[in-house]
DNA sequence: TTCGCCCGTCGAAGCGCTTCGACGTCTGGC
DNA sequence: GCCAGACGTCGAAGCGCTTCGACGGGCGAA
């Protein structure tokens, strides 16, 4: 193995000056830089991982916690881990993956082993049994979605609120009076996932603001049950005519079960979506909808981290990302009635 | 942070003796490693990776190379990188997320550096450019597929040749003649992924074998290819009776398509895939199927990889998982013609 | 001309851990 | 009863890097 004090001699420099060559944390003459970087280049060299973070308390890596529970959409979760992963090295750094399963204690362990300089969590709950945790770890850590108290944390989440109340008033505004909310499975209320929650309160909101008459569905992710909840919905709210769909799996089937009941989207039923773009515009009706923008809340979510580690700027404990829908194929006026 | 030397006064011993206590690589007396692990637990020490990793060359990560081309599975890899993690966290490893878009650099950089101790790659080709790359670094590595040589490597998968011809022989034992093989996207052939070959191989040899007419559709994994190539085949082989699907996505909207052209399955038609149990038994009509095994896979390639690292015991080049089939509901008998 | 300061470089001191050799103390076989 | 060897522990020497203080030379200001 090649080391600094190869490089330093071959170089003809000591090895503090190929280390400070390296890091720019010294001014080192552009000749004495030039002959460093070549001595590197010729031998190949590699500064060890380990003797790097032990020396300068700074591993370079990042921890990802990724949920693997029932009711979130896989596709979505690793588009948000490569997105991780590519940010991340463009700040030199490198992503260590965790599951949710490990729980706190596999947290603490990352953190207090220095194996990682900070912290990106997924899935975060209401009252996510890890905050506490996160509020004494020594290390810098970002949550993807709000607890209910986000004192001292920071965290970063499309707003999904305003993406619900942006969905009921597409639908509105194209003239809709009675809408439904298709959401995520009951487990994921249950556990109080705070995106899911907060769905409900602008399509609720909304609805109630523009005087629609509205109703809240939690729906499992089979076929089966995009089948029963149409059924259900066209019996409980004969004049429904706008849907607004939070459950990715279940969209396309949803939509096929609607036309398999005589409507047509978006003839008789207008439908909009909170999901990837990606998913939105595959579907056989291409669906008006609210993007989830996973690789960005990713990016930011990485660049939140840095700026964070690189202490001086404070960075904002809540940000926001604002609804962006995009109009397609699936919701159209009210047909006069 | 608590060090090694805090635990050690504390428990009236020297360090190293609470090095020995904790790694086992020297006999220490019941006494004074219960005295050890007490002083642990009181001052809640955690060894520094980086320093335990620069002392005893050994970072304990696994690096694990993610695909994010077209044409894989999401779903797939997402259960195996969650396989992986969780095994390794069995072994008291970590694992490091790299995606394939780092290239060799990625590999290189994070092996000669210490990052890692060993890598795991998915996705290989049969004429994978990373693979003289593997074999001069000086760490193990496990890949996920078989390339064209795999001279000095160590490979794992599923037998998609046995595979292929386990779904012709199973529809072969039903009475079936003719029978057609809808792939995977044609880019995934062209570049020469080994699996998605072997498939076709196995596929071809035992329907030669067994006396049957056979064609091979490569298909795009969209909901319109599936209805395109539906009709492809009905037109171009009108005594069609049975079909393996070897491309995920696709398998609901083939199903669909068939029905939709007024074939009953398994009653004028027998579909058998090859995909995750999970998938197979999602659909609809439940689908006869060879387990895509991945999270076995993931298991089995970290433990692959322990072993390697571990020394001593050498370890198989190659290792073809025995393909395992079920039947379920879209299989049946060739009706009387 | 002289003083002070910045620039560019060096040497040495760790960072926290593992591991090697050494050493005293038992034990058991002959 | 003695020696070989195993057992249990210790001290010290690094692992390869970063960083701190120091220092000589050059420059501008006084």
């Amino acid at each position: 193995m090649v080391k600094i004090t190869d490089v330093a001699r071959h170089a003809g420099v000591s090895p503090s000056t190929v280390s400070y060559a390296l890091s720019g944390k010294r001014p080192i003459s552009e000749e004495t830089r030039r002959r460093v970087h070549e001595a590197i280049h010729e031998l190949g060299y590699r500064p060890h991982a380990g003797a790097r973070a032990l020396a300068s308390s700074r591993s370079n890596v990042l921890a990802l916690v990724i949920p693997l529970r029932a009711g979130i959409h896989i596709p979505v979760v690793m588009q948000f881990a490569v997105s991780v992963v590519t940010t991340a090295r463009r700040y030199d750094h490198d992503v260590l993956l965790l599951t949710q399963e490990e729980g706190e204690e596999g947290l603490r362990r990352v953190a207090d082993t220095a194996l990682v300089d900070a912290l990106i969590l997924m899935d975060v709950q209401l009252h996510d049994p890890r905050l506490p945790l996160l509020r004494t770890l020594e290390r810098p850590s970002v949550m993807i979605g709000f607890p209910a108290s986000s004192e001292g944390l920071t965290c970063i989440d499309l707003d999904f609120k305003a993406a619900g109340e942006r969905c009921v008033e597409h639908l509105a505004g194209l003239g809709h009076r009675v809408v439904a909310l298709v959401g995520s499975p009951p487990e994921v209320y249950v556990r109080q996932t705070a995106f899911a929650q907060r769905v409900v309160q602008g399509f609720t909101a909304a609805a109630d603001r523009n005087g629609l008459s509205s109703t809240v569905h939690p729906c499992e992710a089979t076929p089966g049950s995009a089948r029963a909840v149409a059924e259900r919905l066209l019996r409980e709210q004969p004049a429904l005519t706008g849907v607004v769909v939070h459950n990715e799996p279940l969209l396309e089937p949803l939509i096929d079960a609607f036309e398999q009941l005589g409507l047509r989207v978006p003839g008789d039923l207008s439908v909009t979506a909170i999901c990837p773009d990606e998913l939105a515009e595959s579907v056989r009706v291409p669906v008006t909808s609210v993007a989830l923008p996973s690789a960005e809340i990713g990016t930011r979510a990485v660049e939140l981290l840095i700026r964070k580690l690189g202490g001086g700027s404070t960075v904002p404990e809540k940000t926001l990302l604002p609804p962006r829908l995009t109009a397609r194929a699936s919701t159209g006026p009210r047909a006069a009635p």
